[in-house]
DNA sequence: GTAGGGTTAG
């Protein structure tokens, strides 16, 4: 919220830098500049620089620029300007073709509204070539959306246009199956890739070992890394991060371990997101010594730790009532010039409130308001539940008072 | 961020 006149800093000093003798803004920079108002939602202004861009000749308005036009557009839930720019894109001197549609489409189901992505297609699909790439945008949207039948058609349209699906394909099917908790069709994906002759890729299985591992389906995720290696494809880091978090998630900690202490070996080197991955599954299970050593492993190393990492370790700590474990950690985001944010409070109240710690609690919710951040109602209801429960009328009065003129501010800014 | 995959949470 405080940052939302940003464009306005950016949009004068363009102008300004206009200004200046023998400057000329490069296409790139008007193209920035569309991109800024699009994202304020300033499309008056959008379109008097576009009308500007137009008469400087040809080469000021290309494919970039009205991609970032339509995904604006998009964004702002103009869905019928998108499409019009788009069916007149002559006017800015470009012509119609396969990927500004999918661009289109994409920007339809990011925003989803796969039925504006099917309407373009209807539209179009006689008059440009469609590729496999347009039909998997299709399938994705309707995965999405929760029509499979309708994705499956898709497919079968596809093929009878002469793209086969592809393995993308068949990722977006097994998300739909994962989200309907379908395990078994979600299983069979792999199945049905090999009767389609449609090779898996490194990707397919992290993204099925990943979305079964999640769903707490450890060994079918575990029979899905079984594959891969059975398969020619070698995991990559992510795949090993997969495989960690759901061991780790499952307990198996010493499995996790081996799995860390052996990538190397197998050609794959950790990096953040692997001990990141592994200190959260050290916090999960209490096991503070070696998250803390992990946590310095890290540092020497050379990988910086994060806000995620130290929410994990943060959380950790309110569990086992470490107050000094606290403080330290704060200490070291400080020396890693890492400034708590929302979240970490957030992480630092209800941890706290849960362990029944409610004066730390609401010294940190003080600090928090201080600072000019809004705490989420969810919080603020945890803190003051927190608060009742031990009987602390007063300072859960404060606390109100607190949180009522944190939202006037809010609201007057 | 601009076609896919990895860590946060109840």
């Amino acid at each position: 919220m405080r940052f939302s006149n940003e464009w306005i800093l950016a949009f004068d000093f363009f102008n300004w830098a206009q200004t200046q003798t023998d400057y000329k803004h490069s296409p790139e920079s008007y193209n920035l500049m569309v991109d800024i108002l699009g994202k304020a939602k300033k499309f008056e202004l959008l379109w008097d620089l576009i009308d500007e861009m137009k008469s400087l000749g040809d080469c000021y308005i290309s494919f970039l620029t009205m991609t970032k036009v339509i995904r604006r557009l998009v964004r702002a839930n103009m869905f019928k300007e998108a499409m019009d720019v788009f069916r007149g894109i002559e006017r800015f001197g470009l012509s119609k073709d396969t990927s500004m549609l999918n661009i289109l489409m994409d920007s339809f189901v990011n925003g989803d509204s796969v039925d504006h992505a099917q309407q373009v297609f209807l539209e179009f699909k006689d008059s440009l070539p469609v590729n496999t790439q347009t039909f998997n945008i299709l399938i994705q949207g309707w995965c999405k959306a929760g029509k499979v039948g309708i994705a499956r058609k898709i497919m079968e349209e596809m093929e009878r246009h002469g793209c086969q699906p592809n393995a993308l394909s068949y990722t977006c099917l097994a998300r739909f199956y994962c989200d309907k908790k379908d395990f078994r069709k979600l299983n069979g994906i792999l199945n049905e890739m090999k009767i389609k002759d449609c090779t898996p890729t490194v990707a397919t299985y992290t993204t099925l070992m990943c979305l079964l591992g999640k769903s707490k389906q450890i060994n079918e995720a575990l029979e899905i890394y079984k594959r891969m290696n059975e398969s020619d494809c070698a995991p990559e880091t992510s795949s090993f991060n997969s495989l960690i978090f759901i061991l780790g998630k499952a307990g198996r900690l010493k499995d996790a371990e081996e799995v860390f202490n052996d990538m190397p070996k197998k050609g794959a080197m950790p990096d953040e997101v692997t001990f990141n991955t592994l200190i959260f599954c050290y916090c999960d299970h209490l096991q503070e010594e070696k998250a803390l050593k992990l946590l310095q492993k890290m540092e020497n190393m050379g990988f910086k730790p994060d806000l995620k990492t130290y929410a994990a370790l943060l959380k950790m700590s309110c569990s086992k009532k470490r107050m000094k474990l606290i403080y330290f950690l704060l200490n070291h985001m400080y020396n890693n010039n890492i400034s708590i944010d929302v979240s970490i409070y957030s992480v630092l109240i209800s941890g706290l409130c849960k362990s029944e710690r409610v004066e730390h609690a609401c010294s940190f919710f003080k600090e928090m308001i201080s600072k000019e951040f809004l705490p989420q109602d969810g919080l603020y209801d945890r803190l003051r539940e927190a608060l009742e429960a031990k009987n602390m009328v007063e300072e859960k009065e404060k606390i109100e008072k607190l949180m009522l003129m944190a939202k006037k501010r809010r609201t007057v800014s």
